[in-house]
DNA sequence: ACAAACTTTCATTTATTATTGAAAGTTTAA
DNA sequence: TTAAACTTTCAATAATAAATGAAAGTTTGT
């Protein structure tokens, strides 16, 4: 396999890999580019490589930024602008990670409050309704909780994770 | 927030959350539907509770049946099947995260390793994407890993978990 | 203040994904 | 073996999500 044909199937995978995920395909695409571009991209060459439009880069690489794993660069006397993605793997994991958590463990949990809240009365019914959620809301809290931990050693802490984990 | 509300709410998110992370809208309506019932549930309940077709209910059953996170039940004397939710939400997680595993990262691994193992020749762009890709496999892998042991231990490895990183 | 160089927005179009429902298939009991 | 009771399949349709591209907006140099 050859570098172009290497890096064309690695940004298709990325992309598929997104959409499973929630993030739309682009978005992903635009990401796998960018890491592995040693150079700062310009919309154009995003354009270009991805043979998408210019509303599409723009408003992907604008969602990229918003996640805070995308920045904007400028070389001395261009009025271009140009882009890098996050390289740093333990960085990126944590970015995504809080942003998930915001955007929706967050909202999910409060949720999973209000309606374990209810008041249970007689049915068995509406009791099992109850201890369920409030299951749930524990397990999800604690999991929260957890992946917050994790991410706040920032440097290394998948591999502080395995060597914790294997003791 | 009485009952009915609450049931209908609860509902709703979990859907919606579903969507977010790859899983269809109704396949995690489903679940949550099956998660909160005290009592096994027929594909006709399925359909008037969410208002869906036959074949949507069926489909999405089956599904929910492909993950191991939903069960067939037989009634005694009675032609009509029931299904059930997975409601241990450890064993719920550790099913979740193992088919994930073997449906997005595994196969996201092989093509990791094919793209990072390309002939990297002179070019700084070459070298840069060899790099990036490869500490990309590392990761991804040890993150798999990670997963794994932590769904070995089963019972309860949130709390155990939550243990380790604490001290 | 102007205009060139560039970016963003958003109504419309296109592509993708999910749903329906009727026909085909299966199972069970008599 | 037949038919009732139920489930599955899948081509057609509907709903949703993403992409386009032209117009509007912004910034910068002169």
């Amino acid at each position: 396999m050859e570098f172009k044909e290497a890096k064309n199937k690695f940004v298709q995978t990325w992309g598929a890999l997104g959409s499973q995920w929630g993030i739309n395909k682009t978005m992903a695409q635009i990401h796998a580019l960018l890491m592995v571009s040693a150079e700062p991209v310009s919309m154009e060459d995003v354009m270009e490589e991805l043979q998408i439009s210019r509303g599409n880069a723009s408003m992907n690489l604008r969602a990229l930024m918003d996640w805070g794993i995308v920045y904007k660069e400028y070389k001395a006397g261009e009025r271009r602008e140009y882009f890098t993605a996050e390289k740093d793997l333990d960085e990126l994991a944590v970015k995504i990670s809080r942003e998930r958590s915001k955007r929706e463990i967050k909202p999910a949990l409060k949720v999973l409050k209000e309606v374990s809240s209810i008041e249970a009365n007689q049915t068995e019914e509406e009791k099992h309704f109850v201890d369920q959620t409030t299951k749930l809301y524990d397990f999800v809290l604690k999991a929260d909780n957890v992946l917050d931990k994790i991410t706040e050693y920032k440097d290394n802490w998948l591999t502080k994770l395995v060597v914790k984990l294997m003791k």
